[in-house]
DNA sequence: CGTTTAGTTCAAATATTTTGATGTATGAAT
DNA sequence: ATTCATACATCAAAATATTTGAACTAAACG
């Protein structure tokens, strides 16, 4: 076989570089440290170039090592989704499903398809993540998902994503019963309100637009990364602000938190569900069919 | 080592598409047919898919093999890229330069460059190939070769090509001895000349606007693939044309072939060296650097 | 019907990769 | 300064992967 670079070979240095060391990386890839040494050591002379110099007992990329293990990334990606690809062309059945949810979406919503569609196809691979406002049109833009599940507000300006609407999902607005908030009558005033600390979910995108929901101008805000974060944050009275009503149902019943009417509630808004155009997955298809159909 | 996708299968694929047959494959990349069919079937297990399904006593490509060959093609060509480009980074040599030439210019300026090149970096591989009028352009615009030497016409429009002229090649306009253009008093009219066919090389573009030289309105013409091709046409009378004055300079001084003055000679123009602006490579340099110096 | 060709199977051979033991060198802790 | 821990290199042995060559089945051709 003629000496050529190997994908394998370039998972090797690619680890090497996100694990910091030969040692470290033959962990991560179950093998012993001299394997690691001795994959290095032969690709580099298949290329004919030195990628890694001693620096102390440490093995340090050269510049061409860098530009290796940096494009070397792309080929590896491209290698995953050829064979993706492949698979899909195959079986009609994409391999993998990756669906982003917004943290106001309970998971039980999803957990019960997801099982359906194991049933069905048992080898295809779901991974689930959580996203928060823009963050989940920003998933799937950047195609880090297949699937968003209660995207909010506008679509952001983006060709080839297909969108409709799904639930309406209804907000409280909550304060602990403890706080000072609740000591004034109903319905109150967004005057009254501001000069309370909001609790706002910070968004998870990086590179669209932030979008922010809750927070009234000239109002402190407590930022915190999760809806349970937020929610918790509530409970202990660090501040005020609207959660999904039915993920406070219980500390609703139990009179942990208190509901509390405003002279101008929020109006309810549709969440979302968002796919590319361009995707023909049957896993992608089975679990939208399944969604719009759902109680 | 987990089962993947290898460069190595997606050349053998590649490979049995070209060709035709796993024998056929096993000949040019010099295995026994039954290494390939090891090859395929490991992959296929490796994917979990059918590339192949036997049709008589041949195997053919499932529309899942169409893909991952065509889609691997690219593959394979990024990752010579990528081993191209590191090495480059670490020796700041490039390992490969590929010269068209326009065939109006003798091999014998380049070849002498080619051996200093040699002589200085042993190891670097330089490809020659010919390219007629357009062609050298086309072949630079798509990335098939480094340098052009010869270009005539106006560059096309295409940013990141740099050109310099290069020199002034004389063109002579000769007819066979026993042409009857030959009886003709001198100088010609170029109605007369139009009363007989052309020789014309064809051009080698295929996307670039075609170009051509020596053609006359109305008058007809006789088209060859190459410049040899057209001075032997000259030779055996078939037709009269202008021809680089360096390459019948022999058959001038026999008498095999006859210098006609016409009315309106077409003047002498510069010919071009063309190579992409964003290349650095020092083999380049090298090549450039001589051509411009030498006599 | 005989011959040629394509691909498959499989045991043996060869090549490649991995392991585990041992080594050198470097950095951290005492 | 010494001891200990860690990183990578070396190398023989073992394991795994790939290739070869012989023999086979099946299909196409003359």
């Amino acid at each position: 076989m003629n000496p050529r670079l190997t994908l394998d070979a370039l998972e090797v240095i690619d680890a090497i570089d996100r694990k910091g060391s030969y040692a470290a990386a033959a962990a991560v890839l179950n093998r012993v440290p001299s394997a690691i040494s001795y994959t290095v050591q032969k690709l580099e002379q298949d290329l004919g170039v030195t990628l890694f110099q001693k620096e102390g007992r440490r093995a340090v990329l050269t510049a061409a090592g860098q530009h290796l293990v940096e494009q070397g990334r792309h080929l590896l990606g491209a290698a995953d989704d050829l064979a993706l690809g492949t698979r899909q062309i195959a079986t009609g059945w994409e391999p993998r499903l990756r669906i982003a949810i917004d943290t106001i979406v309970p998971m039980q919503y999803i957990l019960p398809l997801v099982a359906q569609l194991h049933a069905e196809q048992p080898t295809i691979e779901v991974r689930l993540t959580s996203e928060v406002l823009a963050g989940t049109w920003e998933a799937l833009i950047e195609n880090r998902v297949d699937l968003i599940v209660g995207g909010i507000g506008d679509v952001p300006g983006h060709k080839g994503i297909r969108c409709e609407p799904w639930r309406q999902l209804e907000h409280v607005f909550v304060a602990a019963a403890q706080h000072p908030l609740c000591q004034q009558p109903q319905p109150i005033s967004l005057e009254t309100v501001q000069q309370h600390r909001a609790v706002i979910v910070s968004d998870t995108s990086r590179n669209v637009s932030p979008l922010s929901r809750g927070l009234l101008s000239q109002q402190s805000a407590l930022y915190v990364p999760s809806m349970a974060a937020k929610i918790e944050a509530h409970r202990q009275g660090l501040g005020v602000g609207y959660v999904p009503r039915e993920q406070v149902a219980d500390d609703l019943a139990r009179g942990r938190l208190r509901e509390l009417r405003l002279t101008e509630p929020r109006a309810a808004e549709p969440i979302m569900l968002g796919w590319k155009i361009g995707n023909r997955g049957q896993a992608l298809k089975f679990v939208l069919e399944r969604l719009r159909t759902q109680d």
